[in-house]
DNA sequence: AAAGGGGAAGGACATATGTCCCGGCAATGG
DNA sequence: CCATTGCCGGGACATATGTCCTTCCCCTTT
């Protein structure tokens, strides 16, 4: 992480998203612009939560870690979205862990700042109403999603969401042995089963395996077997 | 449903629960009391939203019916609680079916009002912050629990919430073999599989089969095995 | 180059869950 | 009272997924 002292940049972000009147003139010398890297945590579950944080430009993906170790992808997120609310307005540690899978940038600003000049202000309180709200419906059909389908189709949900970033460019479509384990954990499901499926996936062409790990062949293919991408 | 027109009885609710401070007086003359029977729905999906609830009293049983039929349950809530929160903040019809598993008795007041008066009212919004945000985080968890758990765990849990009222009161311990029907689309799980599991717990002596349904036996026998309640 | 180590893929089997269907029992109507 | 209908429990089989373990390949070390 590293912070982009460019005032003008943060304003543009503001006015593009429409956020510049939610948050109150007192705040705004405490807004700061910060920028991570592809695989960067922006927070990390069972820490302190101090900041809350905008996410203008990138894409990340949230997950959760069981007590037994097991960790479950929750979401992908692109702009305009909001990290660090829940605990914000829970005043917890923070629930789950964010990680970049794109370039990143976020506007953060401290908790400190956010009790001291916005806990009265409606214009702020009613966008965070609207955005953990509509984080809650996502949610929802979330949970849904995964009772009802099977581990080929968040496969290749999965595959589509970290493939591409908010803007639909390709980022790699080339996954890592590695980031495959990671995969599997984070849909719940075992590895092997998820060979299996990649297997089958090769079979039908959707993706080409080889040594340095899988790659995306076939986009469209993958959309149509997912329906509609649970993950964001 | 019916409305319950004492008002010294909401205002002792009011007191309990320490809510009397979130309307403003102009919104108070629009507060009523209702009660619903046990099996009567509050809402139903698809519906236009009119009213936010307040759960004073009782149990009920969220769900959400799919586009293939099936139906998928969400959580049970007792006091306090609100019903019809994500859709007044949306400002979309009902997402899921809400149906009374006791005699409940719910605080009611038509979305008209809110607007008119609570929109802007930053004791209310922040109420309701806390409310969904809390909604929030049972549902992160209840996810967790649906992907990580078998159908056994989650009947397990199934049984118990409907069995027994928030005060801890035995429901009736009995449950049809109609209702049974619904438990297995609720919990996500086939019919045929569920009677597997009942056989299952009723060689282990958890419950008990007869003409009219099945009985709760071991209700600790049933805890022990549900470890932590999902849906609640 | 030979030997060893580590990780990844896949075989073999076990378990969980779904689908189809049949036989029995109870309610209903003649 | 008997025949019909409909629902329910459970058998048989299919599919999805998990667990364990072996094999293979690549890389490092000697």
């Amino acid at each position: 992480m590293k912070e982009i002292k460019n005032r003008e940049q943060l304003n543009s972000f503001m006015r593009a998203y429409k956020i510049d009147c939610l948050f109150n003139p007192q705040l705004m010398p405490h807004l700061k612009l910060y920028q991570f890297n592809r695989g960067e945590n922006i927070c990390s579950q069972g820490e302190p939560s101090e900041y809350l944080y905008v996410l203008v430009k990138g894409k990340v993906k949230v997950f959760t870690t069981s007590p037994e170790g097991k960790t479950l992808i929750l979401s992908f997120k692109t702009p305009l979205e909001l990290i660090g609310d829940i605990e914000y307005v829970r005043g917890t540690d923070t629930v789950n862990t964010v990680e970049a899978v794109s370039p990143v940038t976020m506007i953060g600003v401290h908790q400190r700042w956010l009790k001291k000049y916005a806990s009265e202000d409606s214009a702020f309180l009613q966008f965070l109403l609207k955005i953990i709200t509509d984080k809650f419906y996502v949610k929802s059909n979330s949970l849904r999603f995964n009772l009802l389908y099977p581990v080929e189709v968040r496969l290749a949900s999965y595959l589509l969401s970290v493939s591409f970033d908010e803007s639909n460019s390709l980022l790699t479509g080339q996954h890592s042995a590695g980031s495959l384990k990671d995969a599997a954990n984070l849909i719940g499901t075992s590895y092997r089963h998820m060979n299996r499926v990649i297997r089958q996936f090769c079979n039908e062409g959707l993706v080409d395996r080889n040594s340095k790990g899988i790659l995306v062949k076939d986009r469209e293919g993958l959309r149509r077997l997912a329906n509609d991408n649970i993950y964001e």
